[in-house]
DNA sequence: GTCTATAGAAGGATAGAC
DNA sequence: GTCTATCCTTCTATAGAC
């Protein structure tokens, strides 16, 4: 619920007050659950978040029957979701990492951890589907990187071109990492 | 100046009041330059950055002896700024984009044009190294986004490992386009 | 312990002095 | 026309009623 508003509106653009209402719940009870205040609060929803999507990634890559398959859903889903919520639902992380990146370091610091968390989720899946672990990590940042740009990109433009796009050169890169060092 | 504020502390992170004193101006000089406010001036910092950032992309491609030379120049740029800015300086556009996605339309707008003046500038380099303009605009905004989402990771983890993971990949996608359709 | 009411600062915007 | 002073709202945070 307040991850969906600091997705909409972002970290500074969503107020307290906002927050407690949409929650229908009285203003005191957020310095009851996080006497930190609204930064506690942000951590929470930015590793909570980030946990999920995780997860997200996780069932999906590995319901795959293999790992190019799962590469390939995982971004048909991201664009599908965004045609379906009219380009709300996208990363939730990534407004309030760059929002606060430069601001805030707690939350700097919380952000980091969460895309780490993603890296270190995809690069083994990468590893397992036959890449040496330095290969496997780069690409990993990779994809991570291209979503994130895609999702940037499609929120902006109202259009899915840049994620089918990022997931179409995704999976090239993959085929060709997975073929092996420079076959041409 | 203004525009510093907004990719340090984004678009409502930003007050006017912070903008006025931060160039030492008076706080009607806004509404006399920006009847329409805020949002006025959001959108003309928005246009001025996107555009700068254009010929700035432009510039740096140009000056390279062919295409791949060029991305690589350009992602290489952008991580030796990023480290020595302390990550500050890197894309104007996407906190705002991401922060306005889906809460001011007139920004929204604001904010895929400038997107979108980037593809049509890299476009026409790349078909001029030798791809069809469907491929030279895919491989345009697949550019696009992963140096947006490298960008995103580099600002969170304080570390360009993420842009030049997306710089090697980008030339690698470059190279394999440039040498034509699926020669394996 | 739960919640309301309010404090104190900062937000955007405007009216009016000069 | 330029700028200052102020308006009203909203912000985060807290004090204290119940």
């Amino acid at each position: 619920m307040t991850a969906e508003l600091f997705r909409r509106y972002g970290y500074t653009g969503t107020g307290l007050k906002q927050i407690v209402t949409a929650a229908s719940a009285p203003f005191g009870s957020i310095y009851h659950h996080f006497p930190g205040g609204k930064e506690q609060l942000g951590e929470a929803v930015i590793r909570r978040s980030g946990q999920m999507y995780l997860e997200l990634f996780e069932t999906i890559f590995d319901a795959a029957p293999d790992a190019l398959t799962g590469v390939d859903d995982f971004f048909a889903g991201a664009a599908e979701v965004l045609r379906q919520t009219d380009y709300v639902d996208a990363c939730p992380i990534a407004t309030i990492a760059l929002e606060v990146a430069s601001s805030n370091e707690t939350l700097r610091v919380a952000t980091a951890d969460v895309f780490e968390s993603w890296i270190a989720g995809a690069a083994p899946r990468l590893a397992r589907a036959g890449l040496d672990a330095a290969t496997a990590r780069e690409l990993a940042i990779f994809l991570v990187a291209a979503l994130e740009g895609a999702f940037v990109l499609c929120r902006a433009a109202k259009s899915t071109e840049a994620m089918e796009a990022a997931g179409r050169r995704v999976h090239e890169v993959l085929v060709a990492a997975l073929a092996g060092p420079e076959p041409r």
